[in-house]
DNA sequence: GTTACTGCAAACAGTTTGCATTACC
DNA sequence: GGTAATGCAAACTGTTTGCAGTAAC
């Protein structure tokens, strides 16, 4: 994810308009390294907006999505996480405490893919690599 | 998955019933390459016991899950499927048509866990690897 | 002033459960 | 006969939508 005012010109580029509830979305997920699902943003965001509505979050983040400032995250059956970090990396999800973390490149490192991105005429758009397991804390 | 007799003297072994509903599901899974999700598996079931109920299928699921006879695969933010072959391979997903198909090794090759099964801390109890994007048929 | 956003309330879909009846062993 | 499975119906949870009022530009 850019930088806000980066995201800021983005979105008044694309006629988006610029709000206070979307701006304290925008400083939420820079300021965060969590993998925060859209409720744990909602009740973030309702520190700074009391009144703001989990639906403003929900759309914000999947206009986030498709301009593809963050990442949605399915490795959790049971809800969507998001990850404001958009490059090239890998996750642990523990079952215990349903924890997303980042993997530690050169822990776990993965094939390149192709230079046309393309493996057995399946063209590749991302590569989730999801370690599942229990994590340090829950050992 | 084992084959069928095998299954039938696990669920034995653990007190747990063998019916005819069961051994359908035993027996589409055991067919089947694709990677259904309940509801797939509940409608081809359909046509052999049309009075099966949605409810049986999924528990069903559930058991052979638990047991670790199949494995329950999150890339489909949509719904949940399932895959009879447990030994480790990886899959890939396509975001037009939802199908899951297995890569074939040797086309993406993943590091190796080391033996402990311990990654920086995390203790891995599987490894997924999903290539999302568009598949061959789709394209 | 025009266009898009907010927030409410309700719809939606997949998943999960409680419970009476039925079937396995 | 005792125990577990089936199947119905309803609850549940996260996600998504329609729409009237409001705010950005």
């Amino acid at each position: 994810m850019k930088d806000i005012e980066a995201i800021v010109q983005r979105f008044r580029d694309s006629g988006l308009k610029i709000t206070p509830q979307r701006l304290s979305i925008f400083n939420l997920l820079k300021d965060n390294y969590d993998h925060p699902s859209a409720e744990d943003i909602y009740n973030k965001a309702l520190e700074i907006h009391p009144t703001i509505s989990f639906t403003t979050v929900y759309k914000t983040l999947q206009t986030l999505r498709d301009l593809g400032e963050i990442l949605e995250i399915n490795i959790d059956p049971e809800r969507a996480h998001y990850d404001s970090v958009t490059d090239d990396h890998y996750h642990t999800f523990c079952t215990r405490c349903r924890e997303i973390e980042d993997l530690m490149s050169g822990l776990y490192p993965v094939q390149e893919l192709p230079d046309n991105n393309v493996v057995g005429g399946f063209d590749v758009q991302s590569v989730q690599v999801h370690l599942v397991g229990v994590c340090g804390s829950c050992n």
